[in-house]
RNA sequence: CGGGGUGUGGCGCAGUUUGGUAGCGCACUCGCUUUGGGAGCGAGGGGCCGUGGGUUCAAAUCCCGCCACCCCGACCA
């Protein structure tokens, strides 16, 4: 029996490919309003668990949950100048309500920097309440041109941490400790996502920030996903919504600012990063399901193998299913949990248990192999491990091995082609990232030399990374 | 908004050039046989062919208008 290519291969047509693994792996639907999207519950199973890493680590950096309304009114968003200019292209407006039209509209959040801040203005007071973390896990709306599954939709889920310091090297130091420490960290230990972590530059900046500092991945096809941002504000919303504190000195002084936000994009970037022609590889770290148990025939004494070896499995942590429809084709559940990149599988039949054994069957690295019973839990926690760093190791060498350094815009634009390329910001300017948005390149962020975030766009030495997006 | 393309059972498509009353694969239902890599055979159910008009004895097919969606750009977490 001969198997077909499971999906196209991603090199020729990867935003197919990438749309048939959404769609075959049970992951998510597009919704009946053009760019809204329904998640299902297999999908909805890894956004859980990212946002429970996330949650973990913007807790262990101080920021508390909290939650404001999916509604704005309408001037608030015009009470900062750039922020308003930077999103009314994409608001949904809501006009009519209860029966009649609104005397003023409200917007369905885009993000919530106006609504926050009103309130930030009546509960910071003294330098004592400061500084004030706060997090809304929530859903926001962007009336965005091209929507894509996960990547950009209507209507998506994320957090954003809003924050209020007492000077502005506080708050530089916070934006930069969620970069490394919440996002940075989350991306390379649990989704196996190396990041390069930068600036963007002030055509790429949020609509209100002075400084935008990002995390910037490489798919699997060469182009960059931004995958998560933290904005250094400034005091332009402070200013605006008049947020200010009575320091120890008896002044009355604006807070300094920050917000920051990952959303359900990153779904989206790891299918893109991991995937391969057999479906998704989900990391091991992040896996809802790290082991299946597959039960190869009816056959009652495999069964209750089968059931005892997921009890061991759970008993040692690992996140483990049972697969005991033997009424379904082998075939179809073994590639079905390929699809769905399951980290381990374990196959049981009559013949293994017969022999002590199971096979091992890693999705990652591919690898099938027969394993002793009483060895497969240490042999799962071996692989589980040991899969994890591969997949980083993998996604790294790809990233490292598509962004050669350049001298010219030519060079930069020909390397853009497959991947990215790294130029001397000097050499490229602001003219020059007009000149490469022409041909749908863009700078993805600034770094230093060695990889490090600059404090500014203007120092001295700095390199850009440039590449095409979605 | 600019440039391409597509609309035919739930999904993916053929049929359109050369009009003759709709077909294939997957999925679904039932039965039997299967089950160590997307099972096989048999029997079924399901479509006013995007939409409005026109030509014709006859339109998925030809003509005119409209609409929707997709892809490439502008937008972007």
């Amino acid at each position: 029996m001969s198997k077909p290519s499971l999906l196209t291969p991603q090199s020729t047509d990867f935003p197919r490919w990438y749309q048939d693994v959404i769609a075959r792996a049970e992951l998510a639907d597009n919704g009946p309003v053009r760019g809204t999207m329904v998640i299902r519950p297999t999908g909805y199973a890894l956004w859980e668990r990212m946002q429970r890493e996330v949650d973990d680590r913007i807790k262990a950096v101080g920021g508390q949950n909290a939650y404001f309304p999916l509604f704005i009114p309408e001037s608030y968003l015009k009470r900062e100048a750039e922020h308003v200019e930077g999103f009314s292209p994409e608001l949904a407006v809501v006009t009519h309500a209860g029966g009649k039209q609104l005397e003023e509209p409200v917007v369905v959040r885009p993000t919530s920097e106006t609504i926050i801040n009103s309130f930030f203005s009546k509960w910071v007071q003294s330098y004592r309440d400061l500084p004030m973390k706060l997090n809304n896990w929530s859903n926001v709306v962007r009336w965005e041109m091209r929507p894509r599954v996960f990547l950009r939709t209507t209507e998506f889920l994320w957090q954003e941490g809003h924050t209020c310091h007492a000077t502005e090297a506080e708050a530089r130091a916070h934006a930069r400790e969620v970069l490394d420490d919440v996002y940075g960290a989350f991306m390379a230990e649990v989704l196996a996502m190396p990041v390069v972590k930068g600036l963007k530059t002030a055509r790429e900046r949020f609509a209100g920030a002075t400084n935008t500092l990002t995390c910037e991945a490489m798919m699997g096809d060469g182009k960059a996903l931004q995958m998560g941002t933290s904005h250094e504000l400034g005091q332009n919303f402070a200013r605006a919504f008049d947020v200010r504190y009575l320091a120890a000195s008896g002044q009355r002084e604006y807070v300094w600012q920050t917000s920051w936000g990952v959303s359900t994009r990153m779904v989206g970037g790891l299918i893109m990063c991991h995937g391969d022609d057999a479906g998704l590889r989900v990391p091991p770290r992040l896996a809802p399901v790290q082991a299946i148990v597959l039960v190869v025939k009816d056959d009652a004494e495999t069964r209750a193998r089968a059931h005892q070896v997921v009890g061991e499995l759970r008993n040692a942590g690992i996140r483990t299913v049972l697969d005991e429809q033997t009424d379904v084709s082998f075939g179809r559940r073994a590639i079905d949990a390929e699809l769905k990149g399951i980290p381990v599988r374990v196959e049981l039949g009559p013949r293994d248990v017969a022999a002590g054994k199971a096979v091992l069957v890693r999705r990652i690295p591919g690898t099938k192999e027969p394993v002793a019973l009483s060895a497969l839990v240490p042999e799962t926690k071996a692989a589980l491990d040991a899969d994890q760093q591969a997949l980083y190791g993998q996604a790294l060498a790809r990233r490292e091995a598509a962004s050669p350094h350049v001298e010219s815009i030519e060079q930069a634009l020909e390397a853009a082609a497959h991947g990215w390329a790294r130029i001397a910001w000097s050499a490229l300017g602001e003219r020059g990232e007009t000149q490469l948005t022409e041909q749908a390149v863009t700078v993805r962020c600034l770094t230093r030399p060695d990889g490090s975030l600059p404090d500014s766009c203007e120092e001295p030495d700095l390199i850009a990374w440039i590449g095409r997006s979605y």
